[in-house]
DNA sequence: ACTGACACGTA
DNA sequence: CGTACGTGTCAGTG
């Protein structure tokens, strides 16, 4: 029977997946309101459900030990005895999981004076049998002397319980560099520590493999125990009673008497209804949805939750290819070959574009067995051919192509068929910022290094090989691979929303905003007065002058010469940051302080306006350049000038923002910006019911909330009232803690946790959300935007509590944050494509996280604007509505609302 | 000239 | 003990 056919039985070692699970999940995120501990449920629920539905397993069963005690126990004492007690938090709940499971219809195994393992053991000897393909997971090594053709053990990572690793028999050889069958004979030779077996001294794996290789089994090392010499030689032959009894005791019993048989293990449709009572007692109500939607899915015989994306990990190839001596085409050729190429290549073709200032002068194009060498210059003839392929929309695969699609512009030609742009597919999957240039990828996605050009040859001459063919080339081999590496959805992210995006956005850097230079330079010269005089006023306070921008300096001022108390620690001393500088003055109060903090802001202000001012370019506009591969969750960046930290709380530096105009062709700037778009994800993400009122109400959310929290009437929230819950509800998808609340409200930690109390008593299902993504995100590795966005989170997995703690907030933000950037994102790809296609005048200038900022042409305002609404309202459907609220006005200022 | 640390602007 | 960025300055290093 092929392997496809076979019935798959699934055998699960209960207690050691809820104990992995017990320790990979924090406690006091675990707790139901009652003081039940429930992490190891979780945990083990969780997988188990992510294996239902990514190994979909005909016959399932989960086995328990009784006790820690067994017939090896009675063998041999010392057996597990370095094992602590087990936890009471942890025993406690291993009752409550097979209740659980029983719920779900899963069959628990045990069987007095056996381990679990033993089970396991049997139910896959009887599965081979009788031809099943046999799935165990346990996190017990000696389970590995179980595999076989028809037996595979997922074995989960030291990082966490979900990311299993999948031994087969090939995984244990390159593992371990032995078949299966012969892994009990290792780890009697070298020791078990966690059951407390000891080995023979100086044999470590290395060891312990040589000789299998060399004598076959540990009786043969036995037999020839006298032919090996040295110190080792000697331990084995003193010590090998441990070797024989740990062999004894790892060999795990395989005809167990169990009072069932396999097709009774068959696996039953989940009654979600027989479940519903536990999972509400355990307060599992993303656990329960996820249930819902596997029970729905098994219904309709669809599929349950795609298999998470597998880490790519290639190998350096034995001989790396390298690319084909690129031709020099012209004309008739020229056509030929494209057209040969095109058909050729239906994925598309690499393209490479040459790029001197700014302007295109020539291209490298590939195949994956040809490439095409191309000097272009403007208004030649010959290049006709070349021209018209690349305003088509047959398909290209480039690497960066934003600054190429600048270059293309500004030379007068047209670009279209984008489908693969390998550092934005390479970002999609790797989004933290570690393959930044064509070279980083092809090492990292294909394991070739990429042969260093001649740097001897700054300026390529015309017609030479440039480099750009084997740069196209390196680019059409890594879109493939790198497409792999992504989700179904992750790739959908990409073809409709990140590759669509790549023009838009060169198209508004090419763009700019117009910036008055006179109006800058002023604030400039004002700022710089004020600063002056607020320096010589400090100077006055401690009768000498010191740099004020120099931290050291000022920690000798405050601590040494004034005489305050010391503030919080950084790495070289103590801090003088805003926020401890206004608490000195609360208790210490100095002019000195003010004068600094003032001049603080005066300076800060000043060197905002002086590289805006700096950053105005000969057509009197700024042209910022916008990061899409700059953000881990998803958002764009700004940078030179970055656009996006424009000062807007303060007065001064709203002034700043009066400095940006339309452009003398258009007649005013218009915003538009989607009002408390991470709330509404939220809304949407945890199905809050109380929430999602809120914004189908239409009223002013923090009022809402606050009324609930306070249990008054919207009318009588106070503004105290509505600045305490804006605040939480803000710093809730931070991951703000009752600590940070309170600093941050300047109330007491007591007032601070009651606030935090009451808001999950009235929005329950936030709280439940917040902490489902980050146990999905241990389980997975990565968390998940609405779009499929993903990120990877190695961190959670960290021993160490801060980088672990400091992961779990960014898990935490991460599908928020990113799905918002995934919404405007879609905005900007419709908002752009609807102008085009209505030929507007007006453009998109700018866009900062969730504005976008438009020049409108003249009598296009109430076009504009519907489009624009149309767009970033209709960007996504989620369970509320996304608000979008429209400004316009003579500068930016004056266009915010 | 470069780098790390600090401080601070935005969403 | 609140996420995500980019930029400027200082101060230490080459």
């Amino acid at each position: 029977m092929p392997d496809a056919d076979k019935p798959t039985l699934l055998v699960v070692d209960g207690h050691s997946l809820a104990f992995r699970a017990f320790y990979a999940l924090p406690v006091d995120s675990f707790t139901t309101r009652d003081g039940q501990h429930t992490n190891a449920i979780h945990g083990f629920l969780s997988m188990l459900l992510l294996l239902l539905a990514n190994e979909k397993p005909t016959h399932l069963v989960v086995a328990f030990d009784i006790s820690r005690f067994s017939f090896r126990t009675r063998e041999f004492a010392e057996y597990k005895g370095t094992r602590g007690d087990t936890p009471p938090e942890f025993k406690g709940q291993v009752p409550l999981l097979q209740d659980a499971l029983k719920a779900m219809g899963v069959r628990t195994l045990e069987k007095e004076d056996y381990e679990a393992d033993d089970i396991l053991a049997t139910l896959a000897a009887r599965g081979r049998a009788e031809g099943y393909r046999v799935l165990l997971v346990s996190g017990d090594r000696d389970t590995i002397q179980l595999v076989n053709d028809d037996v595979t053990l997922l074995y989960p990572n030291t990082q966490g319980v979900s990311q299993l690793k999948r031994y087969d028999t090939d995984a244990v050889m390159e593992r371990y560099g032995i078949r299966p069958e012969q892994y009990p004979d290792i780890a009697a030779l070298v020791g078990e520590p966690s059951d407390n077996l000891i080995g023979i001294s100086k044999v470590g794996e290395k060891t312990a493999v040589k000789w299998l290789g060399l004598y076959g089994d540990l009786e043969g090392i036995l037999e020839h125990a006298d032919e090996i010499k040295g110190v080792v030689g000697q331990n084995l032959r003193d010590q090998k009673e441990n070797a024989i009894r740990n062999r004894r005791l790892n060999r795990l019993v395989d005809d167990v008497e169990l009072e069932v048989a396999l097709d009774e293990l068959v696996a039953k449709p989940i009654d979600i209804e027989s479940v519903r009572p536990i999972f509400e007692r355990l307060e599992f109500r993303t656990l329960f949805e996820r249930l819902k939607k596997i029970a729905a899915g098994e219904a309709n015989g669809s599929a349950g939750a795609p298999a998470p994306a597998e880490v790519v990990e290639t190998t350096p190839e034995v001989a790396a290819p390298t690319a084909p001596t690129p031709r020099t085409l012209l004309d008739e050729e020229l056509a030929a070959w494209l057209e040969k190429a095109v058909a050729a290549e239906p994925a598309g073709l690499g393209l490479s574009l040459e790029v001197i200032d700014g302007r295109v002068i020539g291209a490298g194009i590939a195949t994956s067995d040809e490439t095409v060498q191309l000097p272009w210059q403007p208004g030649r003839a010959d290049y006709a051919p070349f021209e018209a392929w690349l305003a088509s929309d047959a398909p290209k695969i480039m690497t960066d192509a934003k600054s190429q699609l600048k270059a293309v512009t500004r030379s007068g030609l047209e670009f279209d068929g984008l489908v693969v742009d390998t550092l934005v597919a390479g970002w999609l999957v790797r989004p933290i910022l570690q393959e930044k240039n064509l070279a980083d990828l092809v090492s990292r996605h294909l394991g070739e290094t990429v042969p260093q050009g001649d740097p001897s040859q700054l300026v390529p001459e015309e017609g030479t090989d440039s480099g750009a063919p084997e740069y196209a080339w390196y680019s059409l081999r890594l879109a493939p691979v790198v497409l792999r590496a992504l989700s179904e959805s992750s790739r959908r992210l990409l073809a409709d929303v990140e590759m669509p995006l790549v023009p838009v956005l060169a198209a508004m850097e090419l763009r700019g905003v117009t910036v008055d230079h006179a109006e800058l330079a002023g604030l400039s010269s004002e700022l710089g007065d004020r600063a002056a005089g607020l320096a010589e006023a400090a100077f006055a306070e401690i009768g000498r002058e010191v740099n004020l921008g120099s931290p050291k300096q000022l920690q000798e001022v405050l601590f040494d010469q004034l005489g305050m108390p010391k503030t919080r620690a950084t790495k070289t001393g103590y801090t003088t940051d805003a926020s401890a500088l206004a608490d000195l003055q609360e208790s210490n109060p100095h002019p000195f302080l003010g004068f600094l903090l003032e001049h603080r802001d005066a300076t800060k202000l000043r060197q905002i306006v002086e590289s805006l001012d700096k950053a105005i370019g000969s057509d009197g506009r700024i042209h910022t350049s916008y990061g899409q591969i700059g953000a881990a969750t998803g958002r764009m960046s700004s940078n030179d000038p970055n656009l996006q930290n424009i000062p807007i709380r303060t007065e001064d530096g709203r002034r700043i923002r009066k400095a940006f105009r339309h452009g003398p062709e258009y007649t005013e700037l218009l915003t538009a910006d989607y009002s408390q778009i991470e709330m509404r994800i939220m809304a949407h993400l945890s199905g809050d019911p109380g929430l999602i009122e809120a914004f189908n109400a239409g009223e002013d959310l923090h009022r809402f909330v606050g009324a609930r929290v306070f249990g008054v009437d919207p009318a009588d929230v106070t503004p105290v009232m509505r600045t305490k819950v804006k605040a939480m509800s803000y710093g809730l998808a931070y991951g703000l803690s009752a600590f940070g609340l309170s600093k941050q409200l300047r109330i007491d930690r007591a007032e601070a946790t009651t606030l935090m109390k009451e808001y999950f008593e009235r929005f329950g299902a936030v709280r439940d959300y917040l902490r489902g993504v980050v146990e999905q995100a241990k389980l997975d590795g990565y968390t998940e935007t609405i779009f499929g966005r993903r990120r990877p989170f190695p961190e959670l997995a960290s021993p160490n509590r801060v980088h672990r703690e400091n992961a779990e907030r960014a898990a935490l933000n991460s599908p928020i944050q990113g799905s918002a950037a995934d919404i405007i994102k879609i905005a900007m790809v419709g908002v752009e494509g609807d102008i085009a296609a209505k030929g507007l005048g007006s453009r998109m200038l700018m866009t900062v996280h969730d504005e976008l900022i438009f020049e409108v042409a003249d009598g296009e305002s109430e076009v504009l604007e519907a489009v624009v609404r149309d767009r970033m309202a209709h960007a996504a459907e989620l369970l509320v509505p996304l608000d979008v609220q429209i400004g316009r006005g003579a500068n930016w200022e004056d266009a915010a609302h």
